[in-house]
DNA sequence: TAACTATATTAGATAATACTAATATAGTTA
DNA sequence: TAACTATATTAGTATTATCTAATATAGTTA
């Protein structure tokens, strides 16, 4: 794969409402499989599915620990992303109001 | 639409390798629609309609200019997510070429 | 070793996205 | 005003992604 279509493969990974809540999660700690299935509203299936696809963009890894699998964020350099797009998102907001308030 | 939707409608904008070829082609300087399609390998509509997917992310914006149609980067912080998500790719393929090296 | 727990994988149905070809729009030039 | 240029939109098809349900794996405890 060339160094364009793994930039694609990454923005596809993070495209994804429950795959973005996920890394958000990781961002302040660890979390194995069964807790985030508890708050979640889709199958357990689904949920490793995704964990999957977060996995093979390089995005996380996981690992046995005790009964559990923890997952981790891999490149911490992808929550510069988020953040970015984070800031990006409330500044467009932020803006559209001022011009309303007008 | 909220937050977290918005988020994820910019990342689904930038999964596509056609969708990040005009990014950073728009990075470097204007085009127009025209100069886009010429060295591309789909067809016009196609195009047009991968542009349509970026106005409505709120990436770009067109401004009609004499006979033609110019695209522009509307937010250039998108910019820095490009370049975040290029650097990773760069790294963790020489990360990669290190261990291989060992 | 049987039942249990935690997680992953597969199969198949449904939904979303992307593509091409055809058509529409709107401004321009002959 | 007819033909032309640049771009957008629509319709229909093909491809890809997502979801659920069922099944598999592998470690653990009774």
């Amino acid at each position: 794969m060339d160094l364009e279509n793994m930039e694609v493969s990454i923005f596809k990974a993070l495209a994804h409402p429950i795959r973005l809540k996920i890394i958000k999660k990781l961002r302040d700690r660890i979390y194995c499989v069964c807790e985030m299935n508890e708050d979640v509203e889709f199958s357990q299936s689904n949920l490793s599915q995704h964990l999957k696809i977060l996995r093979d963009a390089g995005i996380v890894y996981s690992k046995k620990e005790g009964m559990r699998i923890n997952y981790y964020i891999k490149d911490t350099d992808i929550l510069k992303i988020i953040d970015n797009v984070e800031d990006i998102v409330k500044n467009s907001i932020k803006s559209l109001n001022e011009k309303l308030g007008e």
